[in-house]
DNA sequence: GTGGGGGAG
DNA sequence: CGTTCTCCCCCAC
């Protein structure tokens, strides 16, 4: 793709996003960071850049641009890589459970050819020793094949090693994915200082269980507004599994006092009983079952001892979602050309296929939307249009900012 | 499908 | 600003 119509794209894109930003402001109230380029993982590090309400665009998109970008990071901040730095790992022999380095740290102790510093606070890890990707991209030998062989193995991604390699270069293929309607999972949680004792147990998944309910009533149910019968609702989904997770505490170093910070959680899971999607029956009622016949029995299997154990985290989840069949409420609100249509009179809706073909367009249009040849590096709101009024298109009535509007009358005059 | 884990936000 | 909570994806089995 010419470099010239490359540019031309993230502009629009930066204008979409700005009209988004701002419609989601004045009607949501929300405020968002945006940033705006060539795949995910740079959008993502460019919106970085100006948090919390504003949007950056890395521009120009030139080869140099990107990898300079790229390279200033520390390694751990690139998404996909990720900060985190040690996992507990192997059986707990006697106390203390072992350390393993994990991507960035691995990645970190081999450009120092020794493991990198973390300053651990009681909760939290730094890094001391600072890599950054230039360091690390630019070593003897540096590539998929090594990467693989630093980062692989049992339990990791089978393509670990060129999957890192290409984030290194700024290069990211993966796709933007549809918004889900629903979500694949609903659970709740809640950490503890203490909680030992089997009535604690129960008051917190009682309490748990409640919350779960009802989290999945405003989640998982429609209201069925049809004719003027008595107001229904049903399910849009059915969670097939219930799920019980722990965190156990860490064990105490018996010289330091300490305790060893432990990730861990350990799960068990049943299937979800279906009194849970009883409408009648009070919630309290239903937790209090769902305790004693599956989160009990769940839990039992899951700390078989009768005391000794000493927990720092519960999750309750259900999972396995089944979405009910002919449900019409597909992807409305999903589909960006829809948000630029505000009235249903009109005729032609800007659909998939239609964005495309005006993003096509537009790339043989001469640049009008700003002058952009002042900035080197970034792009950021500021240098945006500012009106976002709404205005529809004459021949097709089809709603949208007026900064699409010019390359809409392109569409119309190639035919359509 | 279950259980464990990294990771993002 | 860091912790907590929620969610997602991937893997081994």
């Amino acid at each position: 793709m010419a470099h010239d119509s490359l540019q031309r794209r993230l502009m629009l894109g930066s204008h979409l996003a700005h009209y988004l930003h701002r419609q989601l402001e004045e009607q949501k109230g929300y405020t968002s960071t945006v940033g705006v380029s060539t795949s995910k993982m740079l959008s993502k590090l460019v919106g970085n850049i100006k948090k919390p309400n504003a949007q950056t665009t890395l521009f120009p998109p030139s080869r140099t641009n990107v990898t300079t970008f790229i390279d200033n990071h520390e390694i751990g901040k690139i998404p996909g890589i990720g900060f985190k730095m040690v996992k507990p790992s192997g059986v707990v022999i006697r106390k203390i459970r072992p350390l393993t380095p994990v991507k960035a740290q691995k990645l970190r102790g081999h450009y120092l050819k020794k493991p990198a510093k973390v300053q651990e606070d009681l909760v939290t890890f730094n890094v001391k020793d600072y890599v950054t990707v230039k360091q690390l991209r630019t070593m003897e030998q540096m590539g998929p094949e090594l990467l693989q062989k630093l980062l692989g193995g049992p339990g990791w991604p089978a393509d670990i090693g060129h999957k890192t390699w290409a984030l290194m270069n700024g290069v990211d293929d993966s796709e933007v994915g549809q918004a889900r309607d629903l979500p694949r999972q609903i659970s709740l949680e809640d950490s503890y200082t203490r909680l030992d004792t089997y009535e604690e147990i129960v008051k917190e998944l009682r309490s748990l269980s409640r919350s779960l309910i009802k989290r999945m009533h405003v989640d998982l149910l429609e209201d069925e507004s049809n004719g003027d019968e008595a107001p229904s609702r049903r399910w849009l989904a059915h969670p097939k599994t219930i799920r019980l997770s722990t965190r156990p505490r860490g064990a105490q170093d018996p010289v330091t006092g300490t305790r060893a910070r432990s990730f861990h959680r350990v799960s068990r899971s049943a299937p979800l009983p279906n009194f849970i999607f009883n409408l009648n029956d009070n919630v309290d009622a239903i937790a209090d079952r769902l305790v004693d016949e599956s989160l009990l029995p769940l839990f039992r299997k899951l700390h078989p001892d009768q005391s000794g154990w000493n927990l720092s985290l519960v999750n309750v989840a259900v999972t396995n979602m089944i979405e009910t069949a002919g449900d019409s409420k597909s992807a409305s609100g999903r589909d960006i050309g829809s948000m630029f249509k505000n009235q249903e009179d009109v005729l032609r809706e800007w659909k998939v296929e239609d964005r495309d073909a005006l993003l096509e367009h537009s790339q043989s249009e001469t640049n009008h939307m700003s002058s952009n040849t002042d900035h080197d590096d970034w792009l950021s709101d500021e240098d945006l249009d500012e009106d976002l009024t709404s205005t529809a298109c004459h021949l097709c009535g089809a709603q949208m900012p007026p900064f699409a509007m010019d390359a809409h009358q392109r569409f119309h005059e190639n035919g359509e």
